[in-house]
DNA sequence: GCAAAACCCACGAAATCCCATTAAATCCCT
DNA sequence: AGGGATTTAATGGGATTTCGTGGGTTTTGC
């Protein structure tokens, strides 16, 4: 079955696992890379995801929905009196850790150190869709702390991947 | 990894740590000197970040920016009937702070003795995307008033260096 | 004529590109 | 619906380019 391509709007839905290797280099999957707005270099934006210990990968459109975003709460916190500088340091996290990267010609990117470290990512990396969004987790991570859903699928890729080994 | 060209306007995402030499230079990250409308010569602003201690470091785009918003805010303030002295000193901030200076060849300024002491600027400059701008701030600095998501950029590059060396 | 700034070159390290190979999913024909 | 053929995807490794940085040389301004 082929899977229907987003040119709707850049949503993502599936599951994959994908290697890291020695350059940091990691396939973006092809659920998430088909359902990019088809462009040339194909731009992918990184960031880190604020609840969990993860990472956050999308297109343009919600880039730009997150951009609106922030701009809208700031503007809230402005009218309650809240306290600037938190406003700073969200701002620093969405500008200044996310990046955008583009794939090579093979649909690999590769992830910078910092972004290792925040998303805790290790020699494999799990995407796991989420609409607009997709997230991408150290499998080992989300077993030991993921919910049930998010369990069941990292577990699944571990298992299989040990099978293969 | 190849950051994506910022052919659209002007935008700065991402993050870096450069050495300031002897001779106050310092190199220009390339997800900042990507990012600017090519030109030549490649023309920079350096400014003083008012709330942070931190320079802030942007384009055209953005500079002409700061030009309609200097005038906003004048307009709002005769409104108000606010002193205009406190504009004038805003004034001298921005403009008779702030510097337009050149990259050499190697993409590389040089750090006024002002901007370096206003900025806290030892002997390494990290930069910090913030959108429209970027920040560039004196790692320690960052790591000591910065809020989570700053100290986490700074940390990182700190230990990085401490390990290299 | 001197100090400071701008310019130029050069080297090492790291990021990027490119090609090859394998594995997996899809297609197509019977 | 089965099964081989074809395409797409994933990954490994080497070649190439860019980036960051040090140091020397020329120009500029006082």
């Amino acid at each position: 079955m082929e899977r229907t391509e987003g040119v709707e709007s850049e949503i993502f839905q599936g599951n994959a696992l994908s290697a890291v290797d020695g350059k940091s280099r990691l396939s973006i999957p092809a659920f998430i890379r088909n359902a990019l707005i088809p462009a040339e270099p194909r731009g992918i934006y990184l960031g880190v995801h604020g609840r969990s210990p993860c990472l956050t990968v999308y297109g343009e459109t919600y880039s730009a929905f997150l951009v609106a975003e922030q701009e809208r709460l700031r503007l809230k916190g402005e009218d309650n009196g809240a306290d600037p500088d938190l406003f700073e340091d969200l701002d620093r996290g969405l500008w200044g850790m996310g990046e955008k990267v583009n794939c090579d010609a093979g649909g690999r990117i590769v992830l910078g150190g910092l972004l290792r470290e925040e998303g805790r990512i290790e020699d494999m990396a799990l995407f796991v869709g989420r609409g607009r969004y997709a997230e991408i987790w150290n499998p080992k991570v989300a077993v030991e702390i993921g919910g049930e859903r998010l369990q069941k699928i990292a577990s699944f890729y571990l298992r299989q991947k040990g099978a293969k080994a």
